[in-house]
DNA sequence: ACTTTTTTATTGAATGTTCAATCAATAAAA
DNA sequence: TTTTATTGATTGAACATTCAATAAAAAAGT
C-alpha cells in the first residue's frame, strides 16, 4: 500500500482518531492501540509520525485550538463593521462554532485542558489560548468603557464562553451550541452601554480608547 | 501503633493526601504508592478502607462535593432575608468558599469532572452536584422573572460560575477568589431587575413565584 | 499486677496485567 | 534495485492488587 506523500494523510487520521478515541473512553484509557486501531493502522506507526504518544496528544490539542483561532479569526475578517460589538459577537460566534462543538472535540478539549495543568508543552499551547481570547475580548470592552470596567468584562465574558463548553462536555447530548450562543449575546447586551445599535447594519468607527 | 477506630483517620488523611497528589502530578500520575506516601502509609492501606483506588477516587470527589454542598446551605441558612437576592448572593458566596478555592481543591475538581465524562459513578456525583446548583439558581430566577427567562439566567450564571473556577484551576497562582465572588456578584447586578434593595438589610419576603 | 489470647491495624514483597516504545521483517511503489 | 511505508511480536517498565507476616493494643484470664 506505501504510496509516498502518506505524512499527511497518516498524521489527520491518527489525529482524527485521537479525538474519537478520547470522546469514546476518555483521556486516561485512550491507548495507542485504541487509537491506532480506530484509525485502521498499526500502533508502531504512532512512534514512527508522531515521536511517541506524547506527540500525538500535543498534535491533537494543537489542531483544536489553530481550529478555535481559525474559526474566530474568518468571522472577524468577514465583519463589515469595526464596531466592537460587532467584534464581541463575532469572537463568541466564533467559539460556539459547529466544528468546535461536536462532541469529540468538546470532550478532547476538556480532557486537555485537565491534563495541560501538569504537561508543560500542553500547558503553554493553552495559555496562549486563553490569552489571546482574554487579550480580544479586553480590547474591545476597552473602546467602550473605562480600563478597569472592559477589563472586568473582558474576564467575565471569557468564564462564561468556557463555562458554557464546560458544562456542555459533560451532558450526553452534547453542548446546545444556539442555546449557548444565546447565552453568551444576551450577556453581551447587558454588559454593553445600550447607546449603541444592536443591529448588523456596518458602524461608523469608534474611537473611544481610553 | 494500631489504635482502635482508625477508620475515620485514616480514610481523611488518604482523601486530602489524594488532592494533595492530584495537586502535585495530575490525576494521570496519581498512584496509589505515591498517595500513600503523600499520606505517609504504606501502598497496601488504600485497599484494605477504600477497596481499591477507584473507591479513593469517588471518596475524594463525594468529599469535594460535599464540602461544596455545606458551603452553600450554611450560607443561605444563615440569611435574615428571604429574599432571591440574598439567597443567590450566598449561593456565589458559597461556591467560592475559602475552603474550595484552596489549589488543590480546585484542580482535583476539574480532574474530577473531566474522567466523570467516562466514569458512571463519578458521573452520577457530578450530575446530582449540577443539577442542584442549576435548580437552585433557577427557583431562586423564577421569582424575580418569568419561567423561561429565568432559567437563562440560571444557566448563564451556572456557566459563569463553573467558568471561573476552570480558568481559576488554570492558573499558577489559584483562583483570585475575592475577584472571581465580585464578577459573579457584579453579573447578578445586572440580571436581576433593579427595583430590589441590593444592600445587606434584611428584605420583606417576597412571593413573586410565577 | 502480670501473663496469655484475641482483635485490630499495617506492612511490603510478590503477582499478574497493561502499556508505550522498539525494531527487524515485509511489501508496495518508484 | 532503491526508497518509502507499514507491520506486529517483543521488551522492559509501571502499576494496582493481594496476602502472608508482623506488631501493637485491648481483652481475658490468673
Amino acid at each position: 500500500m506505501p504510496k509516498v506523500g502518506m505524512e499527511p494523510i497518516r498524521r489527520q487520521q491518527l489525529i482524527k482518531a485521537t479525538m474519537a478515541a478520547i470522546d469514546d473512553v476518555g483521556l486516561a484509557d485512550a491507548t495507542v492501540m485504541r487509537i491506532a486501531r480506530q484509525a485502521g493502522v498499526s500502533a508502531g506507526i504512532i512512534s514512527h509520525y508522531f515521536g511517541g504518544k506524547d506527540g500525538l496528544m500535543e498534535a491533537t490539542m494543537r489542531q483544536i485550538l489553530n481550529d478555535l483561532r481559525a474559526s474566530v479569526a474568518a468571522r472577524r475578517r468577514a465583519l463589515s463593521s469595526r464596531a466592537p460589538r460587532a467584534h464581541l459577537e463575532a469572537i463568541i460566534d466564533g467559539n460556539f462554532d459547529r466544528s468546535q462543538v461536536t462532541g469529540p472535540v468538546a470532550k478532547t478539549w476538556l480532557a486537555f485542558w485537565s491534563s495541560s495543568m501538569h504537561q508543560p508543552r500542553l500547558q503553554r499551547l493553552q495559555n496562549v489560548n486563553d490569552r489571546r481570547l482574554y487579550a480580544n475580548l479586553s480590547h474591545q470592552f476597552c473602546r467602550l468603557m473605562p480600563r478597569e470596567e472592559g477589563r472586568d468584562a473582558a474576564r467575565a465574558l471569557a468564564a462564561m464562553i468556557d463555562g458554557l463548553w464546560l458544562r456542555g462536555a459533560l451532558t450526553q447530548e452534547g453542548l446546545d451550541a444556539e442555546q449557548a450562543r444565546r447565552l453568551a449575546r444576551d450577556y453581551l447586551d447587558q454588559l454593553l452601554p445600550s447607546t449603541e445599535a444592536s443591529d448588523s447594519r456596518p458602524c461608523p468607527p469608534l474611537h473611544a480608547e481610553s
